[in-house]
DNA sequence: AAGATGTATTCCGTATGTCGGAATACCATT
DNA sequence: AATGGTATTCCGACATACGGAATACATCTT
């Protein structure tokens, strides 16, 4: 029916309910706050799907307990079997035991770590351990950070396989959030190379002002790519580029016991 | 196909796809290893569909990035989007404002926290924080428990709604682990009377020897019923039967801090 | 090395399960 | 009471997904 569905795959009513469940798992969209719940139509209206169908596709998924309905608002929200499938990944990727490195990191570093992962076109938040401090940078588990504006994203591209120019094209449009982002293809190639050069990235502002970051990939001594990217976040006013530079060394080392771990 | 497949639900295509789900969160089964990924053979004999239908069902999955798949062993596991499903359901459950109450609860008492929920005929375990001392009980978030075997469990079966009889029965076969395991359907109602009662139940061994908790449920001030509990496990040396029922005040009021967060 | 198992994967005609418009039921407003 | 907006159910037509069998591939066997 989509004018653009088409799209890669086999049973194209799993690909809808898999929709389905992006909607209930994003509480971004239009800048809607927390919003408990998705009602029916909100659903059929994000996703381009009848209502009949939409309801139908719920009704399958409640009955699996991927989402469950509240009885009294009939609104829609994710249920407890995701919330297994979500500690099912951790595990099958071997991250859970990657959880007390980030914690090692972050407690002598003072400062919010995470984990990420190439997830479309996207950097995927898998783990993070909280800064302590107060003032401090947090991106939840389960954030999708935009590639060309992030340290992790920019070492993901840099560190993904290909070469500088398709990784930077493969971003599509450069959404631009600050004066620092990096606006051009051009330049974000030139930026990539560079990392892979020095083996590492930074972030000053790029996504939002005072915010920095330093990041550095995960890869098995030897090999050349990765999917997986280690890094820290906090203020500009403690994250001076100074301070990333020498934390550099020691979030080397952690990623490389984390490369140890055979995470996937 | 199968003699036994009517179940509820409507579209029975996405049923089969979260019984791939399903089977490949799980690494127990046959008591297995972590054994990182299953084969597609494997996951057509558990779920007991056809290798060719197993495998368009993978590959629609494998799009949306539900799965992946091992280039090298070929083997599949969750992908990165039950990741972003696993945080969402916590997100739009409401409970990541429960964490910094169980981190309290857990500083507090020095022994592991957890908070479960009803989900089928088991207690799945939706958070938990580690006990800092080296000899704990620590049950993984997503960790499904028995209902009739955990404190926790007979907590949601008090209090779940229906009467102690009806509970009772609604759990099935009373599987035996230990000593002092509850191995009928009368104990248990009777016990689920009792806890419904004082208002609290403990587990001494019922589950592992050695291993005990206590729980209380998470409800509104007002309400009777819930689908929440919340718990404390330690090993029976330091959870003896008296410091349980001391812990238990402190306990219920960081379920009642929880219960006025509106948990779904 | 050539064969022989055990995989995953693709093909393809059939019929089964799914689609979505329209009718209904159910609440909240007004 | 009447109304607008929900979620939900019906049902006939169609397209989609089904699964047996054929293929491709790789890893053990002899």
């Amino acid at each position: 029916m989509d004018p653009m569905a088409a799209e890669a795959g086999g049973v194209q009513s799993v690909t809808r309910a898999a929709a389905i469940l992006r909607a209930l798992a994003e509480p971004h969209a239009d800048g809607s706050q927390p919003a408990d719940g998705l009602a029916l139509a909100t659903i059929a209206k994000t996703t381009g799907l009848s209502p009949s169908t939409t309801h139908r596709l719920l009704r399958a998924l409640t009955g699996e307990h991927l989402v469950e309905q509240d009885p009294s608002s009939e609104r829609y929200r994710l249920g407890p079997l995701a919330g297994v499938l979500g500690q099912g990944y951790l595990a099958s990727a071997g991250l859970e035991r990657a959880v007390p490195i980030l914690r090692k990191l972050c407690r002598e570093t003072d400062e919010s770590v995470s984990l990420a992962t190439l997830h479309g076109t996207t950097a995927l938040v898998v783990l993070q351990e909280h800064s302590p401090q107060p003032l401090r940078v947090d991106h939840l588990a389960g954030k999708e950070l935009f590639l060309h504006a992030s340290a992790m994203g920019k070492v993901l591209l840099a560190f993904g396989g290909s070469n500088a120019k398709d990784a930077a094209s493969s971003v599509g449009e450069l959404q631009k959030f600050t004066a620092t982002t990096i606006a051009s293809q051009s330049a974000l190639a030139r930026e990539l190379d560079a990392i892979r050069e020095r083996g590492w990235a930074t972030n000053e502002g790029e996504r939002y002002d005072g915010a920095n970051g330093v990041a550095v990939p995960v890869m098995a001594s030897g090999a050349a790519t990765t999917s997986f990217a280690l890094g820290i976040q906090g203020p500009a006013t403690r994250l001076t580029a100074e301070r990333m530079a020498e934390l550099v060394e020691i979030c080397r080392r952690a990623a490389s016991d984390i490369a140890a771990l055979g995470i996937h």
